[in-house]
DNA sequence: CGAAGATCCATACCAAAGGATGATGGCGTC
DNA sequence: GACGCCATCATCCTTTGGTATGGATCTTCG
């Protein structure tokens, strides 16, 4: 889908081609250098500084590369409401959805009115709510909920 | 205190110096191989092969701990409130210390007695903070307080 | 079947939150 | 000094939230 995803798959054999052409570059250019400047041979420890110093390059730039992708990937998981967390409390469905509902701010009247309920209905989860999760108000639930893992 | 926060301050130099001490392994080893087998010299494709596998290797695994260090730092920090968004709303300081007990769970009362300051004045405050995040009450505006990274 | 739990609804009461308005004093700027 | 902003406090009133209590189905499970 994206270039991230594709990377992912082929970004390895990709990098092996790239590392052979770049070796066969630079057997090139280091050849060129000798010949163009009539120089017999360049001091063995110059080709070594010098690859030395473009791998360990290439080297932190392709480790960096291939390294986060795979620490990103369960950082894009939309959110894993901690099921454990949620059944120890024992916090039934509807439940759960009158307290993500009063985690985005609305009201008990404008939760009712979306799950097509009374205002005591929803009074009755609030109040069992509250006790499951032993807090006293609103904005004390949400708090807790959102360190529990339990809402998003 | 721990060995991650001591290779975060000495770790550059340290790689520096076992940098050269590898360069100057390698060469050693390279010329103790000329001269045990009485070779003239080897051929420059082996050393480039050679140099560039090693220290690929040696860059990926500098490369991981160098760089894995360095995002785990801002990690740690304790939250950047947005100055801008907070500017432009016209967010005090006093009101953004209110917002912060507020969204985790403290009632006005709670408030009023954690910043000594009466309970009206907490009211003042609220007020003046739901007006500026066009808001009508408490929950939705630690909701909308988050989003805009006001608060962590 | 009977017990348990989930969901639904109701009434009544008290506590907390929110809105409106006004007032005081400090602090920095034009 | 006048003005604006911030912070503080107050009073009155309305709305919302929260607790207590009780009752009604419905499903699930032993």
């Amino acid at each position: 889908m994206d270039s991230s995803a594709e990377l992912r798959r082929s970004g390895f054999w990709t990098a092996v081609v790239l590392y052979g052409l770049a070796l066969a570059a630079l057997v090139f250019v280091l050849k060129y250098i000798e010949y163009r400047y009539l120089l017999r041979e360049l001091r063995v420890e110059v080709y070594i500084g010098v690859v030395a110093a473009l791998f360990t390059a290439l080297g932190i730039w392709m480790g960096s590369k291939l390294l986060t992708r795979k620490e990103e990937v369960p950082a894009e998981v939309p959110h894993r409401p901690n099921e454990e967390a949620l059944r120890r409390i024992g916090i039934s469905g509807r439940e759960l959805e009158v307290l993500r509902l009063m985690a985005t701010g609305r009201s008990n009247q404008e939760i009712a009115d979306q799950l097509f309920i009374s205002l005591p209905t929803v009074k009755s989860h609030t109040s069992n709510l509250f006790a499951k999760l032993d807090v006293r108000r609103r904005t004390e639930a949400v708090h807790k909920a959102k360190s529990l893992g339990l809402i998003p």
